[in-house]
Order: structure tokens, then sequence, then C-alpha cells
DNA sequence: GATTAGGAAATTTTT
DNA sequence: TTTCCTAATC
């Protein structure tokens, strides 16, 4: 492509041809030099799935350093995910050496905008001791609010109107700045909204939000600030920029100097987050926002074969807001994605299973291959069946650590001994543990604290002092105040790791979790891991700086297992083997995303089917199944209409299916379905039709009723009759080894293991020890 | 102030 | 079906 352009004498052109080629730039191919070379001036790389974008990503900034262009401290590069951010890190110091260190402005847009709020927080009414709200925190202090304002929170729920203010912030409206009127609790959201900014003020607070808002208050209103970040940043980098809502759209465009040396890679077709403010048109018209702008492609793949690439390409193709590019690559060929239909969930789950054991005897490992799935509540068929089959597997994504209540109460714990005005954190755990202090107790300190203008501690000191309290609250308030004043004097002079331990152990905490039989240890276990990351920073200060930017916890990975995921949480992975199950009408395109955003919706849905098939090196393996219990109820599947928009030359529809539970019936609409010369339309059929009639008849039962027709049943969980159990008994269980029966709740067993702790399992997955 | 019973809801989630 | 949250009861 490069080729095509005409050449133009640019200084860099000159030097290439003088100097010999740098390391760094070798084995790039045209499109991705050009990209590392266009250094100056506004653009825009679209990189497809699998086409080298990290690489380019990262010997751009090395090329900019090592051409002494600009300084590590001169280069703006953002990134989304933390782990981006520290992958591309550490992908510079491979190519620069410890040099990199030196890039202070690396980071994700939160982080960076954290930054640069610290050092300016006074004009936007904070101090520079901030401290970041997570969600749950937000949402209590707006249901606080609501509660004021005397609104209903069933009818109107403290979630809708977070996610309303969150949608407001991402498009950088504040208050003042709102447009129109919302329906939200009688036209009362705008003024909730305002009032909500007011109280984070107060709490010297900032939701993430907040962050890259008030960064974009701060840089439009002083322009001698703006200016001094932009003479600084000589060179912007923006990774996903296809994911960037407003906010950040305008806050990059605050930082643009005029020379406009911004870099923003991304991929229109790999935009999916926009159920969370991501404006694809970000990216489609870049080069209306940024005159002038360049625009690279690259469009040669180097991670899938023809096959799968024709499938991605073919059904994206189905798109219309897009900018267009075709991927290429040189591995032609490869096997075809395979599309299959089976009788119901467990028939997929059974399928999948026993071709990851297939797979695995021809060479593959098990952390080759991964279960991309839409929603989460599709994992767990999955997870039985492995479990089943000792398949060893790993749930990426799920809770994250330091959004679990107990990971939240120790932190609370740390937060309002660091700052006695922590008002969220003290009403996290005035009465956690239990120690007497009601609801009613709370409610009068934290409207004391509110009307007089003090903390809620400070409240706690006036009315132990007074008599509006009961006698035995009091003391207990006493006793909950001095316990913090100790551990406040504690902790100036112990390292925060221990101080954690003591107070888990003084408060009561370590006990509460201990008498919980089903989820303590559980629980305990995540704490000592806890006190453990802790060890890694220099102050308690830091540790929580960290933490509420970084939401997430290094993974130990490396363990041989299969992975799975949701398919957002696959973006930017890859894997030899890929199974995308539940391509069902209703699931995948998930009906939700229809209903609620329309033609968008199901434009995102099928990038999203994009990204699935594009994180496959070697092989793709759809699946649908006619009959899926959903919520405790079998409902009738169709297929999904992104299966029937692959192109047939790239698929293999495959009829043997038969075999894993299928009713003729179903098997001959299978047939049928795969004969068409236009790809798929068969289920329109009548034999599809029956059979799907026919499950959904009976109501909620174990398998989806078939009449007289002999199904192939091998999972003990139908095989097995329940209440042959009893308490104390002895039992072995494939992944948690040997345990004894604590109780008994229907075909649940909670088991205390003698090696996994106390766990609940269901009864066929453990046999009589 | 703690326990229990009933009822509504149930996507995706980089910070 | 399960899970979580609120309201009613001890």
């Amino acid at each position: 492509m490069s080729d095509s352009l005409p050449l133009s004498p640019r200084i860099s052109d000159l030097a290439r041809a003088a100097a010999p080629l740098p390391d760094y730039l070798r084995g790039l191919n045209p499109e991705q030099r050009e990209a590392v070379e266009t250094t100056e001036g506004p653009l825009l790389v679209l990189a497809g799935a699998g086409t080298g974008k990290t690489r380019v990503l990262t010997t751009r900034l090395a090329h900019i350093l090592a051409t002494g262009k600009a300084r590590p401290w001169e280069l703006l590069a953002v990134t989304f995910t933390n782990k981006a951010a520290r992958e591309m890190r550490e992908r510079i110091t491979h190519l620069i050496g410890p040099s990199a260190e030196g890039l202070r402005w690396l980071g994700t847009f939160h982080s960076i905008a954290a930054q640069i709020l610290r050092r300016h927080a006074e004009l936007v009414g904070l101090r520079s001791s901030f401290t970041i709200l997570d969600t749950d925190d937000q949402e209590r202090l707006l249901k606080q609010l609501m509660e004021a304002e005397g609104i209903d929170t069933k009818r109107w729920t403290p979630r809708t109107l977070a996610s309303l203010v969150d949608h407001w912030k991402n498009r950088g409206w504040t208050p003042a700045k709102l447009p129109g009127t919302e329906d939200f609790a009688n036209g009362k959201a705008k003024s909730l909204y305002a009032a909500y900014q007011n109280r984070l003020k107060t709490l010297n607070a900032c939701d993430f939000g907040d962050l890259l808002l008030h960064n974009l208050t701060i840089l439009s209103e002083h322009a001698d600030i703006a200016e001094e970040y932009r003479r600084r940043f000589r060179y912007i980098l923006v990774d996903e920029y296809q994911d960037t809502n407003v906010a950040q759209y305008l806050w990059l465009r605050l930082l643009t100097s005029s020379t406009g040396n911004v870099c923003c890679v991304g991929d229109d077709d790999q935009s999916i987050y926009g159920w969370r403010g991501a404006e694809v048109d970000n990216i489609l018209r870049f080069e209306r926002d940024f005159p002038g702008a360049k625009m690279v492609r690259l469009e040669r793949n180097y991670r899938s074969t023809g096959n799968i690439l024709g499938a991605a390409s073919g059904l994206i193709a189905g798109n219309r807001d897009r900018l267009g590019k075709t991927l290429w690559t040189e591995d032609e060929g490869g096997d075809k994605v395979r599309v299959r239909g089976v009788w119901d969930g467990e028939a997929e789950a059974r399928l999948i299973a026993d071709e990851i054991e297939t797979a695995r005897k021809t060479g593959l490992k098990y952390k080759d291959m991964a279960v991309l799935v839409r929603a989460s509540f599709q994992m767990r068929a999955f997870e039985e069946r492995f479990v089943m089959l000792a398949i060893p597997y790993t749930v990426i994504g799920g809770p994250r650590f330091f959004e679990r209540a107990e990971i939240r109460d120790a932190h609370a714990y740390l937060r309002l001994i660091q700052s006695e005005d922590d008002d969220l954190a003290f009403e996290r755990i005035v009465n956690v543990p239990k120690r007497g202090i009601g609801d009613t107790s709370v409610q009068k300190i934290l409207h004391l604290a509110r009307t007089a203008g003090i903390s809620a501690m400070a409240a706690v000191h006036r009315l132990i002092e007074s008599d509006e309290l009961q006698a035995r609250t009091r003391t207990a308030l006493a006793g909950f105040a001095r316990d913090l004043h100790r551990w406040r004097t504690l902790a100036s002079d112990t390292p925060h790791p221990q101080l954690t331990e003591v107070i888990l152990e003084e408060s009561g905490y370590t006990d509460m979790q201990k008498a919980d039989r089903l989820t303590g240890q559980t629980r305990l276990d995540n704490l000592k891991e806890l006190v453990q990351a802790m060890q890694g920073f220099d102050s308690l200060q830091a540790y929580l700086e960290h933490v509420s930017l970084v939401m997430e916890m290094e993974r130990a990975s490396g363990d041989d297992s299969v992975q799975i995921m949701t398919l957002h949480g696959a973006k930017g992975l890859e894997f030899p083997l890929v199974f995308l199950p539940g391509w069902e009408e209703g699931v995948f395109p998930s009906q939700r995303s229809i209903d609620e955003k329309g033609e968008k919706g199901l434009e995102e849905e099928r990038r999203l089917a994009y990204v699935g098939l594009t994180r496959a090196r070697r092989d793709a393996r759809i699946s649908f199944a006619a009959n899926r219990l959903v919520y405790g109820r079998w409902t009738a599947q169709m297929p999904s209409r992104f299966v029937d928009e692959l192109p047939i030359d790239n698929v293999q529809p495959e009829s043997e299916t038969g075999y894993y539970g299928a009713a003729p019936s179903a098997r001959q609409v299978q047939d049928r379905w795969s004969e068409g010369t236009t790809f798929g339309g068969g289920y329109d059929s009548p034999g599809w039709k029956r059979a799907q009639q026919r499950a959904t008849s009976g109501s909620a039962q174990r398998t989806p009723p078939i009449d007289g027709v002999a199904r192939r049943i091998e999972s003990p969980a139908t095989a097995a009759p329940s209440g042959q159990w009893s308490r104390g008994e002895r039992v072995f269980h494939q992944k948690f080894g040997y345990g004894r029966i604590q109780g008994i709740e229907g075909n649940k067993l909670r088991v205390a293991f003698d090696k996994a702790g106390e766990k609940k399992v269901i009864d066929s997955f453990v046999e009589k020890a």
C-alpha cells in the first residue's frame, strides 16, 4: 500500500536512504513501517485483528525515542487496560532498555487523568489527596441522596441513576451542561446529579467518570494549564481508539497541540463497548476531526488461517458503519470453521468437552483452547461438564478480586484509619462485624454528620458524649472509636501488611468469617492473598491508590487449563482452538442489545462475533442448540442469524451431530439446514419447528422431552438418584479430593474437603469413598 | 437487632 | 432455577 503512495521528499525518507536500517525496524512489513515512521501529524492506524498492532505501537514509541524526536517524559501513551499498559511498557523496555522507565505518561486513560487531577485538584474543589470511589460506593452514595429526596428506590434504582450519571460523564456533561431532562424519578435526575457532585466534593472524593470530567473542566477553563500540557506532550499515542468515549475524545483534543502529533490505533470492527459509552464514531470521524490526518491500514494478518479470516471477514461485511478493510494472510486454507447444531445446552457442553479431549490427543495443550461465550450464565454448563471429566479449566472474569466484599471491608478499615473523614468507609464497617450498632444508630450518626457539616467519626465522638443514644450503643461506639484510634497509632510504626492482619484479628473480622462455614474459608484465603499483595507497596497510601485504579489482580497464569471467558474478555487474546457456543437468536445476538439499541446494537453484536472468530489461530468451532434451559425454563432456540451470514466457502456444517443426543427429527432438520445452497435457512423448516415445539411443550424438566427416542445418556447427573447421601459420610470428588458431608440441600452437598476446604457441590459429582 | 420468608430479577464490565 | 434484597417477624 505504501508503495503506491506518491513519494514525498520527507526528512525521514532521506534519513532512511542514508542510514542503515535500525534493528527494531527490521521485519516490519511496509504498512507497519509506514505506521511507525509517520511520526508527524495526525495518523490513524487501522489495525485489523492479528495484524501486529502491539508491535507497531511499541516500535513507534521506540522509534521516536531512538531518533531523538522526544524524550521519554514527552510522550503520552494511553491504553484502556492496565494489562495493555503493562504489556506495552514491558515490550518497549525490551526494545530500548531501562530508559523506558522514563515513560511517565504511559498508562490508562484513568490513571493518567488521575495524575493530572492530583496536580490541579483545588481547581475543581478537591484536595490532591482525594479518594477514588468504586461503583459500589457510588451507588450507596446515590441511594442516600435519593432516600433524602424521598424517592422510591425500588421504582427508581440507585443503579439506574448511577449508570445515567456515568453516561453523562462519559459524554463530558457536568450537571450545568446537562441538556434536556430525564424521566428518571419524575425529572429529579438532574438535581440528584448536582447533589451527588456536591457530596463528592465534601467527601473529597471522585468516581471514575470524574477523573476525566474534572480534567476536561480544568483543561478547558485554564488555558495556561492546557497549554503547558500541550507543550509537554510532543507525541501522543492512543491504543484501542475505537473504544474511546466522548469525554476521552475531548480530553485528547484538549491535549493535542497544533502540530497534532497524535497517533490513534484501533479497529472499528472491534468496537464492543458501546454499551459503556464507547463511540465508534470517534474512529469513523478521525479524518474530519484531525485535518490532514493520514490513514494506514494494517491488513496482513499473522494470526489466523484463510478460512477463519474468510469467515470473520464475510460476517463483518454485513455491518454498514465501518471504514472497511480486507484482511489477508499467506496462511491460506486451514480447516474450515465448523458449525454444528445440537439438541440442547448439555449436548453442546458434552460435544465441546469431548473435542477438547480429542484435540489434546493430537498434541494441543489445554491452555491452547478457549470457550468463548456471550454471557457468563452460559459458563456453568461447561464448568459442570469439565469438572465431571476432570478437564482443568480456568474461568476468566467473574467476580473481581478487589470487588469482593471481604476485600472491600478490609479496605474500608484501612481507609478509615488513613482518613477519619471517609464516611463511606465508616458506614461500611461500623457494624461489620456486628458490634451492636444498628441501622437506626447509624442513621442518627449520619444525620448529625450531615446537618452539622462534620464527618461521621466526628459525629460519633459527639454522640458518645451526649445521651441521644442508648447506653449500650454508646459503649459499642466508644469501643469502636478506641480501636480505630489504637490502630491509627499503630499504623505509624507498623508495616501495612502486618497492620492489616492486626486489624482483621482485633476487630473480630477473622472470627466472624471463621463462623461462616459456607464461605468463610474462601474469604479468609482471599484476605491472606490481600495481605500478600500489599507487600509489594511502599506505603499504605501507595497501596490504596493502586487498588482504586487497578481493579484486577495479577493472575497467576501458566497452568495448563482450558480458558472459559466471555467474548468481551477475550479481546486481544488468541488461541489455536476456539469454541464459540450458543450462537442462537436471543443469546447471540443478545436480545437485549437489539431491544435497547436496535440496528446499532446488532452491529455491535456482529463485531463481537468477529472478535470471537478472529481469536482463533487454526480452528474455530461454532455451535448452537435447539433447546436451552434459561432460568429454569426450556426455551426453543433458533440458530443465530450470524450463522446464516457466514460465507459458505469457509464453513463446514456438520450433520453427524445426532450422536450427541439429538432426536432424529432434529437431526433431519440439521441435515436440511446444512444442505441449503445458501448457507443456513433450513431452520425455517417444519421439522426444526416441530422439534422445538416438542421441546417446549413440557415445562421445566431436566432435559427437553423426546418422544420415544433413546439418547445417549452418560451424565451421572441424570443417572444418579439423589437422597442416597447422609451427613458425616466420606466422599470423593474429582477436583477437590476426599471430604466429609456436612449438610445436604436437595441435590447439593456441603462437603468439608480435606484439602480444598468446605465447598458446595452437586451430588452427582462425588462418589462414596 | 437478628433471623427468616417472600418477591423480583436475571448481559457484556478494560477503569 | 438461583440469587439477592427487602420487609415482616421473633
